[in-house]
DNA sequence: ATTGTCGTAACAATTAGTGTTGCGACTATC
DNA sequence: GATAGTCGCAACACTAATTGTTACGACAAT
């Protein structure tokens, strides 16, 4: 399956410029946020830059510069954060088209589709459930 | 995400072995399945082999060898076929430890582990609805 | 002008999955 | 017994996606 946590890291990204806005900092850069991951600076920005193209964040160049949140993290949820920086489909096709000859190759991945359309869709309305509010909020409530 | 149709393929082959069976064949062979799936017999035995591991499908060796269903179609849930068939996850952690000294690498884990787990058990309930006999018939409903 | 940080390209490293070949093991049939 | 068809499994190449790393130009506060 995938090992791709490409959702983890981008909650904990904003997880982490939230907090430290909270403590009244203005912008968080990437360093600090890849130490605080344990990642490079460049995975983080990457990561940034595709949440910034969905509007969850803005950045700043220049001296001084870094990364604010665009919105409150309440107003956030872990689907705006899937749909910003999750690519395809939880699940695939085969990856060469099946023998439409047969029965089955033929009516299988309209089949299948609809299965998976289904719970996609119902993952994404568990993922609408939470927000990053809700995140941050587990992280502090974890006992040291 | 996740280029990953292992789900898709165990549908496929248990759902053309389930077909051939009910018009009078004893066994379905890899190389048969291999060519409604368009891939490589190779790839079908280990699938297969995963399924009989789980006690989805039996094995004979020798000639007239193959695969036969070790139960009814319609006592197998899209569940049990991913359970089979898949090894992880959904969404994956960090592949490093973050920095347990921060706040946020400290409990970001535990915190997205939650949220994780409430997910995959959302999917897995939704699968679990699935019968292959469900499968086979949505198949066999496709317009031609 | 200097300095710190983003923006982005390029490429290596890693991982998971898939495709392919080869060959031994097994068994129905002759 | 010998033959032939098929699984079982190991080994390895190929592909694709993600992640990690280096490098360097762009930008803006000082």
């Amino acid at each position: 399956m995938s090992a791709n946590s490409r959702l983890t890291i981008a909650a904990h990204a904003l997880a982490w410029i939230g907090l430290y806005q909270r403590q009244g900092h203005e912008v968080a850069t990437s360093e600090q946020i890849a130490a605080s991951a344990n990642t490079n600076p460049v995975v983080i920005r990457r990561l940034l830059g595709e949440l910034r193209r969905s509007g969850l964040v803005e950045s700043r160049r220049g001296v001084g510069a870094g990364w604010s949140l665009a919105r409150e993290l309440g107003s956030m949820t872990l689907l705006d954060v899937y749909e910003a920086v999750e690519p395809g489909p939880l699940f695939a096709m085969h990856r060469t088209t099946p023998d439409q000859g047969c029965v089955v190759g033929h009516g299988i991945q309209p089949a299948m589709q609809d299965i998976y359309e289904g719970i996609e869709e119902t993952v994404r309305h568990e993922l609408a459930r939470v927000t990053l509010e809700d995140v941050l909020r587990n992280v502090l409530a974890t006992p040291r």
